[in-house]
RNA sequence: GGCUCCUUCGACUAGCGGUUAGGUCACCACUCUUUCACAGUGGCGACACGGGUUCGAAUCCCGUAGGAGUCACCA
């Protein structure tokens, strides 16, 4: 029976890491018919947020990532909280006392700090010297019983080295003298990560230990514990990390590792999994665009390329973009709506809504990019610069398009295209744009639209006559609101009338 | 700096001894066109370097270089 887990820390945001290792843990396991156990570790009481768990528990459930254990669930191998199996680790780390595998550790953070300090100067790559072996056993027993603080450190061997074997890279050897003794259970009682993945993933019985690169320097840890322990080692899978422009880790100071703020950037969730998944990952037969449940068809460890890749906003967006370019119109109003709602949209029927997302969507990469139209939700949209230049040159073929609205009898948009067009024709020499131009600022108070013919037939005529009719007045008296052009004068034209009217205001 | 991992177009990648080194994003051009997009066509663009092994190396081996990760009583 296949066990995967994710053991995310309750530090801070949800991070964007955390979904890609879930992505492969829950692939494989569901793919090999197993578990995705997820574990919280929580044994840093002094970086521990109390909402930081329910946080990545709703994002991975956004995600569709859920696990089959977790502290929400509950499962056969509660609890899934490091802090509530403090017990477990103390019986462990004191087992491994008992038979000469470990040691107390009583200095301070003082002396550590010292310590560490004079093992760089010398150029060694590590943090402790291993002094706390020398303590007699009595005096060790005597000190901890009269209350002086310690931490419980691993010993390991100085001489040799210890193999990992990685599934991705095949065998990899660590000098010993590179692995210090660590710490497995700190002064507070709780352990570190060290001890608690160990036991925890012998005692949920993780079959493979799916984690990221940058775990591999402390695996021998980890493996040296397993054998200290007397279990047998899980599978060892270390992929490769996510990186940022620059080519460094991903980092949530300098880089945008927040899950939630991709989901309110307007992301869809299948659109990031799938993403994710052609990071380090490709199909076998070079597919792009896939669904999870045909990676858990085709995934194997196999095609998981090691360069470590850098995750890049604009693919990503190519791939939502391809994502709400193909959902049914209704699933994307389902999408969309929460965030027009945000936007203090409103709109009068479900279909006038479709139709408007039907013709928006072949330009919007993100659902927010569909609350940039405010247009067709509001009539109290303000004139972007462009567009006022289109309408002070506009003013009679608005009249004439507004006299040709008002008589159409069928305001449908064969009929529209016709009165267009007809318009435009008896304007001898003019070119289509001209009158379009001015047409499309003064409907949508900007210079790009989805088509004129899509956009009258959509807002309608009374919308589109009322709007003709407010862009004319706008010509002829400017706006009550209008602010003065801070542009240096547009050379030639009489700006009289025309000011600026902040872009921004647009709703 | 020590240790470890990694190395194909700017980016994501295919390739697992014999290919004009393929695809996608981005970028550029053209087509479509009332704008912006979408779509379509085309273009630019890579095997880090040096040695081997082999009839033959992007593919295997060894060096070098570069990049990354890690060196806590954090995970």
């Amino acid at each position: 029976m296949t066990v995967t887990r994710i053991a995310p820390s309750p530090t801070g945001d949800p991070h964007v890491g955390t979904a890609y290792m879930s992505l492969f843990d829950y692939i494989f396991a569901k793919q090999q018919g197993g578990t995705f156990i997820l574990r919280v570790e929580d044994t840093d009481q002094k970086r521990y947020q109390p909402e930081a768990e329910a946080r990545v528990l709703a994002a991975l459930s956004w995600l569709g990532l859920e696990p089959d254990e977790s502290p929400a669930t509950g499962g056969p191998n509660a609890p899934y909280r490091q802090t509530e199996r403090k017990q477990i680790y103390a019986e462990h780390a004191r087992k491994l006392l008992e038979e000469g595998k470990a040691y107390r550790a009583f200095e301070t953070t003082e002396e550590l700090a010292a310590i560490r300090e004079e093992l760089q100067r010398k150029g060694l790559g590590y943090g402790y010297d291993g002094r706390g072996r020398t303590v007699p056993k009595d005096e060790s027993e005597r000190r901890a019983a009269a209350g002086e603080p310690f931490a419980v450190r691993l010993i390991t061997p100085d001489e040799g080295e210890t193999v990992v074997h990685d599934l991705l890279r095949g065998v990899v050897r660590i000098p010993n003298r590179e692995v210090p003794d660590m710490v497995l259970l700190k002064s507070d009682g709780l352990p570190t990560y060290h001890l608690a993945v160990v036991v925890d993933d012998h005692l949920m019985r993780v079959t493979h230990v799916v984690r990221g690169e940058e775990w591999l320097p402390t695996a021998p840890i980890h493996v040296l514990l397993y054998k200290a322990f007397g279990w047998p080692e899980p599978v060892w899978i270390h992929m490769p990390v996510l990186k940022n422009a620059v080519g460094k880790k991903l980092s949530k100071r300098k880089d945008d590792t927040n899950l939630e703020s991709y989901r309110r950037q307007g992301f869809l969730p299948e659109a990031l999994l799938n993403y994710l998944g052609t990071m380090g990952w490709s199909m076998p037969d070079g597919r792009e665009f896939f669904t999870v449940d045909e990676m858990i068809q085709n995934f194997s460890f196999e095609r998981v390329s090691l360069g470590g890749s850098i995750f890049d906003l604009k693919r990503l967006r190519h791939y939502n973009a391809k994502y709400l370019r193909e959902l049914p119109v209704t699933k994307l109003a389902e999408r969309v709506e929460p965030f027009l709602r945000e936007a203090g949209y409103r709109w009068d029927d479900e279909d006038y809504l479709l139709d408007v997302l039907d013709v928006l969507r072949p330009r919007a990469e993100t659902l927010t990019d569909f609350t940039e139209h405010g247009y067709f939700f509001t009539e109290s949209f303000s004139y972007t610069a462009d567009a006022r230049k289109k309408l002070r040159g506009g003013q009679e073929y608005l009249e004439g398009l507004e006299r040709a609205f008002a008589r159409l009898e069928s305001f449908d948009e064969d009929s529209i295209e016709d009165t267009i067009n007809d318009y435009v024709q008896r304007q001898s020499g003019l070119k289509k744009g001209a009158v379009l131009q001015p047409l499309r600022a003064a409907l949508t108070g900007t210079t790009h639209s989805p088509g004129m013919t899509e956009v009258v037939s959509i807002l309608g005529r009374s919308r589109v006559l009322s709007r003709l009719g407010r862009a004319l007045t706008a010509i002829t008296e400017g706006l009550p609101d209008d602010k003065p052009d801070k542009l240096p004068k547009d050379r030639g034209d009489q700006s009289s009338g025309e000011e600026a009217v902040k872009k921004g205001e647009a709703v």
